[in-house]
DNA sequence: CCGAGCCATATTTTCGAAAATCATACCGTT
DNA sequence: AACGGTATGATTTTCGAAAATATGGCTCGG
């Protein structure tokens, strides 16, 4: 509010007890997923330094932290650059979040008590209310991204294993890359708003065949549109 | 040759090609799964630095590595400390290695060619040959530790998953502290080589199921194990 | 003209000091 | 005696310089 707007708009601001290294971590991870940074782009460190205002330690911190997510990719004595996509990568990513998630949603339709209900329910309804707004790129809308990234975490939230989630939530950040990758080229995007309204009156209905059938579905053929539109970016070299 | 014993014997000596980081990495793990570092230690940097003769910023990259592989615990702004143990994530890593593990020797069985029959019979040969030597304490042997790290490895190398091998070597180490943490107090290994002997028969004999089943019972009882020789351990506060 | 070896430059990697933050003990007040 | 606030010491976190390593161009000999 009183500060100036050149310094707080450019400055790494970092939030009450976190460190500057996490809050990099973080700002790195979301331009690597929304493509801002390409696939296979070396990440040189004056650049970054003189793009987010810190140094060497820290950018080196942040980046470690992303190899070990996959989406980043280290090369020793040689530097960093954004992992690269392949169609090899897009299918065992998404091979691995089909055998994740579909166990997880079991679990939480089996385990959910009435918070998740409440959890899955009102997190689709925020998801439809952005749709609204936009329908037509959602994928360039932040909002829709969060919602839509919250109300699939808030489908399994109730599995019962943090081991598991932060397996799956990682998985769901490299599938969301190549989303990207692809929304570019996409002519429209196909009904996922009936998907979701699909996929959570199963959860509610503990309707687990139902809602594994509904969610593996649902990736596959997410992944299968990003094979196609983005088939000139997959087979490059 | 030419170098004083003081300085070869304490200084970190990096591999050809790899930075002292990776090293410290690759040491640290190893350590935290032996529990030579217990868990829930809090990792101090004047005395890792002390002793492993790095400087701040080197360790710190190495424990985010770590942290991310779930041995370490970050607590921001408060250090970093040995991951804690506890029955639950006995539990958690247990339940997930099993979905992965199944599922990854069914794709290794359907696909392994003749390389990797020959890799999963000289990896049990090996680690039959060691246990020979010294049939008591096999924990307690760093070779023994490797062949059977090698074994296991080997019998699913050929699933054709890197996203999803990488996850399953992530929890195999999880796991593998686990076992050490109970080494100490379990009265007398059970039959560990002739449960390796029969799930190498059944994936060489492309018997999915019965491969499938021993490796769950094999994971499984494993996990009792620890829980019931351990129990002091993970129960605590 | 081609290739091997070497020098100069660009880039990464490592270091220890300095700044920021947290934990603890101390003091004064109620 | 209990409580709140503050000063002090311990520890983490961040920084930019220095060392180590890779890259690209150049020369020289074949």
């Amino acid at each position: 509010m009183t500060e100036t707007m050149s310094d707080s708009a450019i400055r790494p601001r970092k939030e009450f007890g976190k460190t500057i290294a996490a809050d990099i971590t973080h700002r790195l991870r979301e331009e690597i997923i929304a493509c801002g940074l390409a696939p296979g782009e070396p990440l040189r460190f004056d650049v970054l330094r003189e793009r987010f205002g810190v140094s060497f330690t820290t950018l080196r911190e942040a980046l470690t932290a992303l190899t070990a997510e996959g989406l980043v990719d280290a090369q020793e004595q040689r530097g960093y650059r954004v992992a690269p996509v392949s169609r090899q990568d897009l299918v065992e990513v998404t091979d691995a979040r089909v055998l994740i998630e579909v166990e997880l949603i079991r679990r939480a339709i089996e385990r959910g008590n009435d918070d998740w209900e409440i959890a899955v329910i009102s997190t689709l309804h925020r998801l439809k209310r952005i749709e609204q707004r936009d329908p037509e790129h959602p994928l360039r809308d932040p909002e829709w991204k969060i919602a839509h990234r919250q109300f699939h975490q808030a489908l399994v939230s109730a599995c019962g294993s943090a081991t598991l989630l932060a397996i799956r939530a990682e998985l769901f950040d490299r599938a969301e890359r190549y989303r990207h990758l692809s929304a570019n080229f996409r002519p429209r995007p196909r009904d996922k708003a009936g998907e979701h309204q699909a996929i959570m009156q199963a959860a509610i209905s503990r309707n687990s065949d139902l809602a594994v059938q509904l969610i593996e579905t649902h990736i596959r053929s997410t992944a299968d549109n990003v094979a196609t539109y983005a088939a000139h970016l997959l087979d490059t070299e």
